[in-house]
DNA sequence: CGATTGACGTACG
DNA sequence: TCGTACGCCAATC
């Protein structure tokens, strides 16, 4: 198990806790896993989410701006901007509606135990 | 082994 | 407010 694994499976954790509904950021996670502003690595972690096993919920996780940069990475394109309107949110131009309300910090909401 | 890239983020003009 | 520049760290070429 090295450190880049372990990290992963961190970050796999993180985002399956998102609770339906809510989004969070790569920096967000990034942060509670104190890689501070490597951000990229989260990305580069959620790449490695396919074929994980329970399935992790990538398209609850855009960037800072509540973009879907990331959609172009599942199997369609399409179906990240669908799983989230499925979920209540609303996506508009690839940008999540409201994305600060629906925003979920894992620094904050994991606090509270 | 050096250069390039990337599912990001912040700073600056 | 929007577009560009740069920093970050690991993987890939």
């Amino acid at each position: 198990m090295t450190k880049t694994e372990s990290f992963f499976l961190d970050v796999f954790e993180i985002v399956r806790l998102i609770p339906k509904g809510r989004v969070t950021s790569y920096g967000a996670i990034a942060k509670y896993l104190g890689t501070g502003k490597s951000a990229r690595m989260v990305g580069w972690a959620m790449n490695a989410s396919h074929g994980q096993n329970p399935k992790v919920p990538a398209h609850r996780v855009v960037n800072s701006k509540g973009l879907l940069t990331g959609k172009f990475h599942f199997s369609d394109p399409n179906q990240m901007q669908e799983l989230l309107e499925k979920e209540g949110i609303v996506v508009k131009d690839d940008q999540i509606k409201d994305y600060k309300t629906h925003f979920w910090d894992p620094a904050i909401e994991l606090e509270i135990e």
